[in-house]
DNA sequence: CAAATTAGATGATTGCTATCATCTATCCGT
DNA sequence: ACGGATAGATGATAGCAATCATCTAATTTG
C-alpha cells in the first residue's frame, strides 16, 4: 500500500496533530503510539516510517503547536486595532474556551513540566516554542525600552498562563473559575501598561 | 517482619513524603509504586498494606504536599512584619531555588495539569490543595471588600505560578530565567496592592 | 507465654506500550 | 510497462509497572 510522496507527507501531518491534539489533551505519558495511529486512522505498524521514536514524534507535536497557535495569535494581533494587539491576545488567551479545550489550547499551559522534565528533543522544542511565543509577546508591548518591553511580555505571559492554569483548577466552581480568567486577565492589562 | 503501629505509622508517612517528592520531581505516570518504595528503603510488596492504589498514594502524595507547603507559607506569614505578609509569600514563592527544586516545591507548579487529568481522588486533592491555597493568600491581601482580596489573591497566586514555571521554562538562559522571576515579583507586587 | 495478627519481603501474574520484522500492494524511475 | 522501492498492515517481542498470593518474623492480645 505504497503512497505518493504528498500522500505520505499529509499522513506525516495528520499524525503529527493527532499527537499534538491527544498530548495536550491527556498528557504526554499517557498518549501511547498506537493511541495516536489508530485516531489518525492508521495502524500502529506504520508508525516507524515516519518518525524514529515516540520522543521524536513528540517533539514535532509540540513544536507544530507551538507553530500553530503563534500562526492563530499573529493572525488575531493583525486584526487588532493599532495599538490594542496585545490587549486582543489577552483576551483571546483567557476564555472559558481554551480553558475547557486544553486540547486545542496552549501547550506551556496543558504540558509544561512534563515537556520540560521529558529532557532531549521534546524539552528543547518545548523551550523554544516559549521563545518564540515570548519574542511574539514582546513585539507587542508598548514601552520605552526594549528591555522594558521584554520584561512586560514575560509578565503578561507569566499571568496569562498562571491565570489559566488556575481557571482550570477552579472549574469544580463556575463562578470562581470564571473569576479568575477576568481578574488575570484585568492584572494582564495593568502590567502590559506599566 | 511486623512493626508496631507507630512505626507502621512513621511508615507510611516516609512512603507518602517520598512519593510526594518523587512526584513533584519527575511526574505523576514517570513514578512508580516499586520506585517510591525503593526510595522509602523498603520493597514493593508490603505497598499494599498502606495503600489501596497507587491513586490513593498519589492522592495522599499530593493533599500532604500541599499541607506542608501551606505550613511552611503559613510560617514565612506569621514572621512578616505586619501587613508584609503577602510581599513575604511572592518573595518566597520567586526564588531560584524554588525554580532549581520542582520537587520540594509548589504542586501546582510542578503536576498542575497531570495531576487534574488524573481525575478521582488526585484531582480532587489537588482542587482542595489550590482553594486551601488560595484562602492562605487571600488572608495576606489588603483590600477594601472581601470580594477585592479575593480577586488580588487570585491574581497574585496565578502570576506566582507562571513566573516560576516561565523560569522554569526559560533555565538554559540563566539571564532571561533570573529576570522571569524577577519582573513575575514586581508584577505581583503592583497587582497585591490593587 | 501462646496464639492470632500483620508489616514487609519475595516472587508471580497480567496487561500495556514501544519497538521491530515481515508482508503486501502500490507508486515511481527507467 | 516493468522492477525496485516503500507506506502502511499484521503480528511478535521485550520490558516495565500495578496488583496480588504467599511467606516470615515479629508484635500484640488474651
Amino acid at each position: 500500500m505504497r503512497r505518493s510522496a504528498e500522500e505520505k507527507a499529509e499522513t506525516r501531518h495528520q499524525i503529527v496533530k493527532t499527537a499534538g491534539r491527544m498530548i495536550r489533551g491527556r498528557g504526554l505519558a499517557e498518549t501511547g503510539v498506537a493511541d495516536v495511529m489508530a485516531e489518525a486512522g492508521l495502524t500502529h505498524g506504520g508508525f516507524y516510517r515516519h518518525f524514529d521514536s515516540k520522543e521524536a514524534l513528540a517533539a514535532a507535536a509540540v513544536e507544530a503547536a507551538f507553530d500553530h497557535m503563534r500562526a492563530r495569535l499573529e493572525a488575531i494581533t493583525a486584526k487588532a486595532p493599532p495599538g490594542k494587539g496585545l490587549e486582543a491576545l489577552i483576551d483571546t488567551y483567557l476564555t472559558e474556551a481554551h480553558r475547557d479545550q486544553p486540547q486545542h489550547g496552549c501547550v506551556m499551559a496543558s504540558v509544561g513540566m512534563e515537556a520540560q522534565r521529558a529532557g532531549g528533543v521534546v524539552q528543547t522544542a518545548y523551550e523554544d516554542g516559549i521563545a518564540r511565543l515570548l519574542a511574539l509577546f514582546t513585539a507587542q508591548v508598548r514601552a520605552p525600552t526594549r528591555r522594558q518591553q521584554q520584561d512586560r511580555a514575560q509578565a503578561v505571559l507569566s499571568m496569562l498562563v498562571g491565570g489559566l492554569l488556575l481557571a482550570r483548577a477552579l472549574q469544580h466552581d463556575a463562578a470562581a473559575s470564571k473569576r479568575a480568567l477576568k481578574t488575570a486577565r484585568e492584572a494582564a492589562l495593568v502590567i502590559a501598561e506599566g
